[in-house]
DNA sequence: AGAATTGCCTGACTAAAGTCAGATAAATGG
DNA sequence: CCATTTATCTGACTTTAGTCAGGCAATTCT
């Protein structure tokens, strides 16, 4: 274990927890236990579901009910019943709640600003760029992929999305009812996979895989959300589908693409896709691609 | 405070106590409590006295000498006398503790390799150059500047490692006790001041003032330890030494430099000092510059 | 040498954090 | 309708973290 990589970053862990820890303690700066601050803080302006806090702060149920009571006695908080299941329960902030959620934030406001203070412009600058850059790929590296229903929401709004964006770019258009495209964009046939890429909960990205024949499968409608780009997370999803080809016994996944992706070309080439010959009548279709899966990755 | 720069710093810190707040668990991964998994790691594989451990975790004495006497229990340390002060007392790792302290290294990379393994190479490159940078540019942030005295350890070897670099940069070499520079190598006179920076306790920096006469100062030594250049601090301790300069109610400072030390010059210029007339007979210097203190800065 | 200081220790204590076993009421499944 | 599950709560605990007051021995100051 003495990659470079490893290294720096545990170094970056000491380096940020030894400074935000101290971030951390302006949850502190006003006489509350950092387990009540806490729970105030994510509470939020508009109140939330004792369940989901609770997920949120990963708590035992009975100590978040404890922390509650407190934040309740001292005028914080109110519980609520919610109205569609009486068994749950929301939380909300009073006045007084809001106004001490709002100082919380006027602390680390503070706190932050302080840390930005004894810098110059110039690396100001840097530590913010750097800061957003480092937030932006811890996101992709918690980013999920996982195989959900083709016709859940969260993959039609997917599905979507991509359709929008293809007649965006494609000269002349896109309209998923024709040109061949039809007999593709009904339902999967049965032992077909649709991947759905979720940050944070959120769908950024999908990606479907179909059966063509015993021992060949079609990728489809690999998409991944215009903000998330740039993270490697196309690679991601082409991995995770062949991985799905592989476990549904295929040796070989076929593809076709638009000559307006460009990026795509790049990323089917770079993954070790071959250009092959015209395999369906898709008339938005410019190239064709194939790939063995039977040689090692 | 809708400062764009303070929120991204709030996003930042949230992303990341959420992302290597895992990091931290992995203190906890061997089933003892992270109070002695801390002592355990930062007493290390050479040994530490006591006062020093208790310095760099910020403990109580009792407290950290209760949490040593639990690791002794579990076999993991030992302490015994310093030779030299028999009050003072130093910890060890046994056979035992050096194992358990490596578990907990190999944890911790563990981990870290998992936050990188979900990424493509080029993420990676990405990811571990901009925590570096984080991490310098936090350092730079916490880098404190102070007066000193003149005569201590550190401001000696300030002090040298400057006169090493002037010998290394001049052409000709640098001489200290040569070329109407030794009436200045000697003591301050009454009311100089002497300021060291210091970065994690390390003196990373240096610089002084010393009277001309009423209303004029003159800074001399200023030297910024080569690892933390392109920080800003050299513009810090220039800072900080007019704000000395202000306060013992100088109106005017001036200083010489070298022509090899030309980032020296551009820095003077930008913190508005203005090029004057040789004003003393330092045959190493070049240049002289003025800077009026009325003006506000 | 005697007084003060330093470095570490123990005992006595408190607050916060967290766990676990039920209890209760509402919703859901057959 | 009854059994089961779900969402939350209460009470009774334990552990961890941390503070404070004093105590003892070695060192330093004068």
């Amino acid at each position: 274990m003495e990659d470079p990589h490893i290294d720096q970053v545990r170094r970056f862990n000491r380096a940020v927890t030894l400074r935000t820890g101290a971030l951390d303690d302006s949850y502190l700066g006003r006489g509350r236990p950092l387990g009540q601050a806490r729970l105030l803080f994510e509470i939020g302006p508009d109140g939330i579901d004792i369940g989901s806090l609770r997920e949120l702060l990963g708590l035992d149920s009975g100590y978040a009910s404890r922390l509650l009571r407190a934040l309740e006695r001292a005028g914080l908080v109110v519980v609520e019943q919610d109205g569609k299941d009486r068994r749950r329960r929301i939380a909300k902030l009073t006045e007084t709640g809001l106004a001490e959620r709002q100082a919380y934030d006027a602390l680390s406001d503070d706190l932050a600003a302080t840390l930005l203070d004894t810098l110059g412009e110039r690396q100001r600058d840097r530590l913010v760029t750097a800061m957003a850059e480092v937030e932006t790929l811890l996101g992709a590296a918690s980013v999920t992929i996982a195989v959900e229903p083709e016709d859940s929401e969260d993959a039609k709004w997917c599905v979507a999305a991509y359709f929008a964006e293809l007649d965006r770019r494609f000269e002349g258009g896109f309209d998923p009812g024709s040109g061949g495209y039809a007999g593709n964009s009904g339902k999967m046939q049965d032992d077909g996979v649709f991947l759905i890429a979720r940050l944070h909960g959120r769908a950024v990205g999908c990606g479907a895989l179909r059966r063509l024949d015993a021992t060949a499968g079609e990728i489809k409608r690999m998409w991944v959300a215009p903000d998330v780009r740039g993270l490697g997370l196309s690679r991601r999803l082409l991995e995770a589908l062949e991985a799905e080809a592989r476990r549904a016994g295929m040796t070989r996944v076929v593809l076709d693409t638009n000559r307006s992706l460009a990026e795509a070309q790049a990323l089917y080439r770079k993954a070790g896709y071959r250009e092959t010959e015209r395999y369906n009548d898709n008339s938005y279709a410019d190239f064709w691609f194939e790939k063995d899966l039977r040689t090692p990755p």
